[in-house]
DNA sequence: AACTTTTCCCAAAACGTTTTGGAAAAAGGA
DNA sequence: TCCTTTTTCCAAAACGTTTTGGGAAAAGTT
């Protein structure tokens, strides 16, 4: 292999200095001043008409793009979001996160602005990412997930009044920004169809306590077994770790089923799945038959097992599209408090939600 | 709600020129000029110990950091990374990915840089995310995953001369930074020890064509037969597809069986597994005691699984790691010929790899 | 024709750093 | 003491933009 052809790309050090025509370069080319170029670009009115075309004109043939750098520094903004994500906590077993930050990068990206991602390993490194990111002046807004019920990011971010969007809700009296499922709504939909199909004996496996969404969860389903006239008995509730969904689901589900008076239903978060396929299938139970289920999140699995998983579907990607608007307002300097939306969950029925055998 | 509260977050329109402390502020604090902080701050040697300790100390009590935009621009580099995924094509379920990006972020934090995130729906996406990065000078180094044997991204960065560092190979004849696992030999290995135990019909149910890791796979895999002295049967190959890995596994398994001279182990992307499991299950044979499994990743499913599966396990953190060192030589104008890694894969022998029955 | 308004353009400053190219002060050597 | 070297500091320039605050020319008005 003849290293020697690569002699052409010294300099390479120089980062985007090299390679493309700049401003100035541009204005000279067509006889104008850097201002004109450079407003005729952005469109302002005091540029003829003919003069802007012909800028621009002039920019696309030299694929000329005002390095960000330079914007950035003149006018004072990063141009960029933070994001922190700590996959101890397996969030991303999810085709649901995925589809959330696919609609954050693309809404980013549409505003002209960039997405840096942290990757913590624990709760300790997720703060110290996001210090770096606020404190370096690297971010101009943050956008969290996986809220705790106390989550003191939100504290931190609030006591330095800078911008952020919750992706959840936690326990705070300040306002704040955010766009949250209506978990609370779901489980009560979910609990109270599998009432309204005959089922007397509805379990909750939740997810972990700590964190924010178990708690809608719960809310939804003690209120889906109120409204159906059931009791609430706090033997078919039962809580998996996000360290281990599957091991400590499939724990869980054996446990729920020493009952005297099993569950017939089961509802969960989907991440869970398995663990409970597993569970019931050591117990000689089948899935939709024996046992009805919904999971909360349409993960592949969901669609793809046979029986199929009935489930609320979260609409993840417009969940992000929104987290992303509202971070530009606040980043303005709208009122945080004015933007704290609840979405809508639709439940898919499919094969695991059949009456009481 | 009061919202009047808010009244006192006006302004956050600045972004990072608001709030902290900058270094002509800080040098009039200490009575020196701005060049002399400045170098204080970088170690110079021509700033007496005593000033730099002043300056420093100074620094750390204003919680003062020089702001990144305008390092940048008169480095003229961005200290950013730019990478871009598509989680169409399945990657992310892979808790392996998340390793591979945690070692990459991490490693980019240490060198103070910044990890720039795309997310993409399709090849065309793909591409079109990174020109933005690349011709917009966002970044100033690319790194690229989930690489094809045809990858029109490599050869649009080289023609370009743009720092890059491939997790993967490709077919290209110009030489290129790479980190890459050695399937060929993970899978040879695999391949030899399942021979070893006497089994005598080994399958491989692939990853999808056009993609460069089932080649070395593949290679891996007949080496391995050729080795121990067995026949290649066509018939005992398969591919299954990213889009739905589980869907696609599902059928080819049921599809392998079908053999008038059935396999007795199979060999597979631990991605697969989920169909693969299924496909047994209807079948009636059980993993590991009726058909051998070895798979490739050593994903949360593999350890959990009864019985759990045998692996081939990648190093992706340190995969992640070297990906980046290597960039950042690149970045500084070394040769990109000169990097090109290929890590061994090692096998975690669990309960499904028995001899025949 | 003289004055006013509108249109179109630009020079200079600013954003917050780092680097360049000295220069003054201190120390060392004769 | 005078000259040389070393130490320690700094003013000014530069990075590539956008914004500010006009100003000249053209068009409209009387």
């Amino acid at each position: 292999m003849f290293l020697e052809q690569s002699g052409n790309r010294i300099g390479f050090g120089e980062g985007f200095k090299s390679m493309t025509i700049n401003l100035k370069q541009l204005s000279k080319l067509l006889k104008l001043s850097p201002t004109t170029v450079s407003r005729a670009l952005a469109d302002y009115p005091d540029v003829s008409a003919k003069t802007r075309a012909r800028v621009k004109q002039m920019a696309i043939q030299h694929g000329y793009h005002p390095t960000p750098v330079a914007r950035r520094l003149q006018k004072g903004k990063t141009e960029t979001i933070g994001i922190v994500i700590t996959p101890e906590q397996n969030y991303f077993s999810d085709t649901f996160f995925i589809d959330l930050l696919s609609g954050i990068s693309n809404q980013i990206t549409r505003a002209g602005y960039e997405l840096i991602l942290g990757v913590a390993s624990d709760e300790e490194h997720e703060m110290q990412s996001m210090r770096r990111m606020v404190e370096g002046k690297r971010v101009d807004g943050m956008i969290l997930t996986l809220i705790r019920e106390q989550d003191p990011r939100v504290g931190y971010l609030l006591d330095r009044d800078f911008p952020f969007v919750l992706y959840g809700r936690t326990r705070e009296t300040r306002p704040y920004a955010f766009v949250d499922m209506d978990g609370k709504q779901a489980f009560e939909k979910a609990c109270t169809y599998l009432a309204g199909l005959g089922h007397r004996r509805i379990a909750l496996l939740n997810g972990e306590p700590g964190f924010m969404f178990p708690v809608g969860c719960r809310e939804g389903y003690e209120s889906g077994l109120f409204l159906s006239g059931l009791e609430l008995d706090p033997d078919l509730i039962r809580e998996w770790k996000h360290k281990d969904p599957s091991q400590s689901s499939y724990r869980w589900t054996l446990e729920l089923f020493k009952n005297d008076n099993p569950p017939t239903a089961i509802l969960f978060q989907t991440e869970a799945v398995n663990g409970i396929f597993k569970g019931l299938d050591e117990l000689n139970l089948q899935p939709g038959k024996d046992v009805a289920l919904i999971g909360y999140d349409d993960l592949e699995i969901a669609r793809i097992h046979r029986p199929s998983l009935s489930v609320l579907r979260p609409q993840a990607r417009e969940a992000g599209q929104r987290v992303v608007n509202i971070l530009m307002e606040v980043i303005k300097g709208e009122d945080p408090g004015k933007f704290q939306e609840i979405h809508q969950v639709e439940m898919v029925i499919r094969e695991t939600s059949l009456p009481p055998s």
